[in-house]
DNA sequence: GCGTGTGAACATATTCACAGCT
DNA sequence: AGCTGTGAATATGTTCACACGC
């Protein structure tokens, strides 16, 4: 590629917009290198190699480089990227040029700690209103945000301009609050509820589910104990495996 | 593969147990299944076919079959897979034959709430022991468990025999308490703290970052703006897309 | 005939390795 | 000399489509 394209750069009023459509794989490390970018900002780095970068997210080098030169890349030979200059950059692509109303449903012991969750708000999102089903516990003060009751999700949904639900509902309640999410004009959904959820086309719907990562750790200690029980050669131990590239001291992949 | 071998069935002693190492993707994917299936159970269904239990997995068939052909497969051609026994494939294969000891360090805001959370007792796990750097929070009791000091833990980790530890400390303290857990002999971690954690080779850590995931969803929302800012050729409203071959109704893909 | 199990085709993602700019 | 940007090679994951067993 000879012609570089940067896509609209923040300030900018000019030229296209368009967002270039990046990877899936990308698009969910960019918010990674965006708490590296800013923690290496806070620590006085002005200009980061890729491999700098790289190390501080967690990731290797070459996967670094593809990817932010899917943005349309901003680094200098020789020297590395302009921290600030790509803070801005990446921030720009995530949509986080503009605060995103995030409403909360489900006050719950789940839904308590995500409404407090100082993450939310230092991260680029608003947690705009907390609703629950529950009669008793409408109107319980969090946060300096009152509970509501889920019916008033449509008029607070439009009123609090929300962009995103996150449902920390039981499994049971879940589909039906999606439903009045949808209906009131939500397109992004964090579903913390374990089940899967229908909804329309266009309308994005991400999961996490806490007792999956368990045991997706757990196959893994299965693995390793039945591993230690087939000695190969040896008696106790490992044998260091050979190839082994990863950096000592390295945040191991198991993959997601 | 014409000769089917079975991996060490859940209560059989006999031949070797060596686990079938499979895929990644698929490793992640069991859990969904084992929910499904178990729900399914629950509404009295004794078999189930690829594409019900696809469906209630919210993934499609043809991946369902071959994530199971590698376990050695149950299914019988004609009829479908019998729902007690793939229950108890797949949850030996996820190794939640054993109750696994999981020690949550950081009794803060979130760590509260996972404390309290029914779905990992419910899903194979039993919270056994409960830790917090401040002494403040030390001697608080939480659903019949008292918050320990962390520095309790090495001791602790041997005697409640923890598999997992699970950290909900603060950025600044997570490397800290990782290297504490590792110390106590812990070899699967999952971080919900926002940064990378340096871990020795054989540890496993995965990752929860409840802002990633919100930041993931506003690129989507930011990308479907920028989309319906454009309109191709009418005036308000979007083009259906053509070949989009998702069941209507259905979970949206957005990669994981 | 129905529905699993699977090879083959396709798609996506990662890693390598190096040309070319600063 | 150093470090980015990127084609090419590899690895992993998904989907198709159908043979084969029930």
């Amino acid at each position: 590629m000879s012609q570089h394209r940067h896509p609209g750069a923040p300030g900018r009023a000019g030229a296209v917009p368009a967002l270039p459509d990046l990877p899936e794989a990308t698009v969910a490390r960019l918010p990674e290198y965006l708490r590296a970018l800013h923690q290496l900002a806070e620590a006085g780095h002005e200009t980061i190699s890729s491999e700098g970068l790289a190390t501080a997210a967690g990731v290797n080098s070459a996967k670094l480089r593809k990817d932010l030169s899917h943005l349309g890349s901003y680094g200098t030979r020789g020297v590395g990227y302009d921290v600030a200059l790509l803070v801005d950059q990446i921030e720009f692509v995530l949509g986080l040029t503009q605060r995103r109303g995030v409403a909360l449903v489900g006050i719950g012991n789940l839904g308590h700690a995500l409404a407090g969750y100082a993450g939310f708000a230092s991260r680029g999102f608003r947690v705009a209103a907390l609703f629950d089903a529950d009669p008793a516990r409408v109107g319980e003060e969090i946060n300096g945000l009152i509970v509501r009751h889920v019916d008033e999700l449509p008029r607070a949904a439009v009123e609090e301009s929300i962009a995103i639900g996150v449902i920390a509902t039981p499994a049971a309640a879940a589909q039906r609050v999606a439903d009045q999410l949808v209906a009131a004009g939500v397109t992004s959904i964090l579903n913390f509820a374990p089940c899967v959820l229908s909804v329309p086309e266009g309308v994005d719907v991400r999961k996490v589910d806490l007792a999956i990562e368990l045991q997706i750790l757990s196959f893994h200690e299965h693995r390793k104990a039945s591993l230690t029980a087939l000695p190969a050669t040896g008696g106790a131990g490992f044998t260091a495996l050979p190839g082994g590239l990863a950096a000592p001291g390295t945040q191991e992949a198991v993959g997601t």
